[in-house]
DNA sequence: CGGCCCTTTGACAGGATTCAAAACCCGTGG
DNA sequence: CCACGGGTTTTGAATCCTGTCAAAGGGCCG
């Protein structure tokens, strides 16, 4: 098991399998167990899509918290910054995923979450969420696991930043996008980079040239092909080489 | 408000503010608007300590979940670890905090739970916590509450990792523990570290030898006084300079 | 008292950052 | 349609921080 794959992604909104069928995504519909009735209760909580345009925030830092945001279509960045202006992304997050968890614990949001791309999300009031948890203990449990799987993906990043080198922290965060986009349906191979080498940097606790320099030594290793932002894995074996090369200490 | 200093915080015991009766720490029984009769539902819920040695295992990354743990007394450490061997420190736990909470995503303990000290826990059967938080709403925003403060203290440690010198990181760790120690009416200035200078850098991202020598530069400045695992802030505004220093760019 | 682990310190190597410049892409507007 | 301009990306060279290797010192426990 591969704790790293799970690093970006997860938190799938098909793990809430709420009805949202406001949302529109037929996949999430599906019931785990639930009455018509509990359906429809699922259905009525979440709330219209709502769209958001390139370099839009989703919210802010400070802002009170009062919903949680499950990604119908577009990507997202979020980002926490330290008081001197330095700031870090914690995640890029996808089609079915659910975030803000983080603004629960103070109700106020703690980090920015900005639009990559012309995006939708569907707004889950929070208060009514964890009203219908109470009645529903499958929802109930399947919240705690969406919690849960950001404690562990973040773990997981926390061992990328800790003690990986670049070319490693690159090709696991490929890695990663590749999983995600595959269990989705795209392609794994070849995927559009959504977010610039100053935020993968960012991300990836990096500099933009560190992180261009790696793109380009794996291009010229036959391992991926990069035009701009355009990706294309061709030696899925040896990018998995990559990501675990370090010699075992004893 | 400094993100950074609820790194590896919170998660104190106090937000259940579980009846833990079980586990004798008065600050903890305070109620929050419980009656009797739930306060007494909690109590029951709390396993009666359970004393660890140092060295030993709380719970070990595999191990299917049951139960969160409340640390009554004593230090531990969590860490995950890379199928090559690589292992990275996640955080350091005391007194009050809960730990487990990264189990729920997959029923399965996800890192190692090592106590640095001989401790004492309370174990907290997760089902019967969800069971009962079902009942109690505001032992269910607690619970929610607790999990997203984990959250955001690894936000804060990613920001740590990913964009903070050597120097930076300790100076930002040993304000967390000071912090953190003043919190439970200890002093401040003053702690015992429980962790070798290995775990810290494994927490921090940095070698062992990057560690003494921080230590031995802020003593050498005078801002703090080490005596092995003896900790003295003699100039905590230094060290909080220390921590934020980085010039902003524009 | 001895052995083991932890810690400190030095010298050196190496990887990542910094600074700089040029090329490139893309959206905008003429 | 093409030219322009700003932001993005690439690449090079030099620097600096941290890691690595090594050795010695120190503390703790049996």
């Amino acid at each position: 098991m591969n704790k790293l794959h799970n690093m970006t992604a997860p938190v799938h909104l098909s793990q809430l399998k709420t009805a949202c069928s406001s949302c529109s995504l037929q996949e999430l519909c599906l019931p785990f167990g639930l009455s018509d009735a509990e359906l429809e209760q699922l259905d009525n909580l979440v709330q219209r899509a709502q769209p958001k345009l390139r370099g839009e925030y989703l919210y802010r830092a400070g802002a009170s918290f009062q919903s949680l945001y499950a990604i119908r279509t577009g990507f997202f960045k979020t980002q926490v910054m330290h008081e001197d202006g330095r700031e870090q992304v914690t995640g890029f997050h996808m089609m079915g995923e659910i975030i803000g968890m983080d603004a629960i614990s103070t109700d106020h949001h703690t980090c920015d979450a900005i639009a990559l791309e012309d995006s939708e999300v569907c707004e889950i009031p929070f208060g009514r969420l964890e009203q219908l948890s109470r009645d529903i203990p499958s929802l109930q449990r399947h919240l705690h696991k969406i919690m849960s799987r950001e404690i562990v993906r973040d773990h997981g990043i926390m061992l990328l930043l800790g003690s990986m080198k670049a070319e490693e922290r690159l090709a696991t965060f490929l890695l990663n996008l590749s999983q995600r986009f595959a269990s989705r349906g795209y392609s794994p191979n070849g995927f559009h980079l959504r977010m610039t080498r100053e935020e993968i940097g960012s991300f990836l606790g990096l500099k933009l040239e560190t992180v261009s320099r790696a793109f380009s030594k794996f291009q010229k290793e036959g391992i991926i092909s990069v035009q701009n932002k355009s990706i294309e894995i061709k030696d899925i074996t040896a990018l998995k080489l990559t990501m675990g090369q370090q010699e075992c200490r004893t």
